[in-house]
DNA sequence: GATGTGGGTTAGAACTTCTCACGAACACGA
DNA sequence: TCGTGTTCGTGAGAAGTTCTAACCCACATC
């Protein structure tokens, strides 16, 4: 490929107004990559990101094969703009959920209907990573964003009963690592809570996702449920 | 991935004793079986297994390509072997701490251990899934005897304090949702501790396994023995 | 109107999985 | 000891994949 300067960084520039870049070429360029994703969006949601083809997709848009690389240098450069998509959506929706005064509840929830859309969707972030492969820094920092917004909704959470001795030495650990919270003003229970809520959340979210009760018998919302509760009241 | 044909029933078919295979035909073929499925773990362990390749599994044991078809029908029944001894692995390291003695704290150490020891070889089963695949039946046998080693420990343990309102109702919800447990005699409040310490434990695993604590400058091992700690006292 | 950039094309290299037809080595029974 | 047949490995090749290279053409801007 030509010179293509820097890294790309998105189509609508630095130009004017907000959406749709300025001039007709940007438009253009911006409308053919977002098919493109809605493409390989659509290939993930029923393949697997594994399958994903570029070729196919050229295909399906009625052109053929390397003329998709004019819009992504390659099939990771592509599915990392999807991971990228991804954690943005998901940040979205929690945002909206809080600015609309959900609870840590409200929050879950909001998080497993997100999932529950598009299984391979929460899965290529939270998922089976390749080994090799590190995020780009502006992903990592969206995912401190959707840290904040759930540490947000902990810390508003009332103080809570006594903690076991092993919670307040956990509690004292964290205190002295919580760059993971930026500078979120987060009290140490606050940041334990809102950590193990995480963890448990996608655990019974990572395997609902993953099919792992289909066979059970059990019903993945009621444990989910539980769950939150667990979270809440202990 | 497609359709992942049949169980293919092992080359040692219903012949003699127990392991090695009786004619030295036979035996061959379970070495190279087993070369090539070392070969693989060994492309899992550093690439992914989305960039398992039978051809460079071939090239490295210096045979040529559609040789290795002669072992495995394809590269997903070689996959699914793959999973297949990636289950009985755990379940038999389990089965091993269980039968040494290990309680509940025991064998999720246990199961960190084996995790960690190849990460890729626990996201295999627990990580994301090909959305079309179906495990073949033995495999949820042997993921229903996992299970049954964890209720076992989960039994065992202390009656514990009084419930909620709301785990007793979804005690009593598991107590007519039993099936996954088979015919486990466990009493309902170890049925939800023991589906509640799986959910958890896979979820602080998974995301240290992924990589999500690399950055946040958090120890999974704290993070990993607080969730350990809240599921004994909570 | 010339010029240059960006979009699209075909050709092709280097891979992949997997099928097929052939040859050779082996085990086994007559 | 001599067939006979199963099994293993081969090379060829079809149909995919990503991605590069060279070329054309249309559009935009100077």
């Amino acid at each position: 490929m030509a010179k293509m300067t820097e890294p790309e960084q998105e189509p609508e520039q630095r130009s004017g107004p907000g959406a749709g870049g300025r001039t007709p070429r940007e438009r253009y360029r911006a409308q053919v990559r977002a098919e493109i994703k809605g493409h390989a969006w659509e290939q993930i949601a029923t393949a697997g990101a594994s399958a994903l083809s570029l070729n196919a997709i050229a295909k399906r848009m009625g052109m053929s094969g390397p003329a998709l690389y004019r819009y992504f240098a390659s099939r990771d450069e592509l599915i990392t703009e999807l991971i990228r998509d991804a954690y943005r959506g998901l940040a979205d929706t929690l945002g909206a959920a809080a600015g609309s005064g959900a609870d840590v509840a409200g929050l879950a929830q909001a998080i497993r209907g997100w999932a529950l859309e598009d299984p391979q969707r929460y899965l290529l972030i939270y998922g089976t990573p390749v080994p090799g492969y590190h995020a780009p820094d502006d992903i990592t920092g969206i995912a401190r964003g959707i840290m904040a917004t759930l540490l947000d909704a902990y810390a508003a959470l009332p103080a809570g009963e006594e903690r076991t001795p092993f919670e307040r030495s956990f509690e004292s650990y964290l205190a002295e690592h919580r760059q993971w919270a930026g500078d979120h003003p987060a009290e140490p229970p606050a940041l334990r809570r809102a950590l193990a809520g995480w963890t448990r959340i996608h655990g019974v979210l990572s395997l609902e996702l993953s099919g792992h009760f289909a066979g059970m018998g059990i019903d993945p919302a009621q444990l989910f449920a539980a769950e939150l509760d667990a979270l809440l009241t202990g």
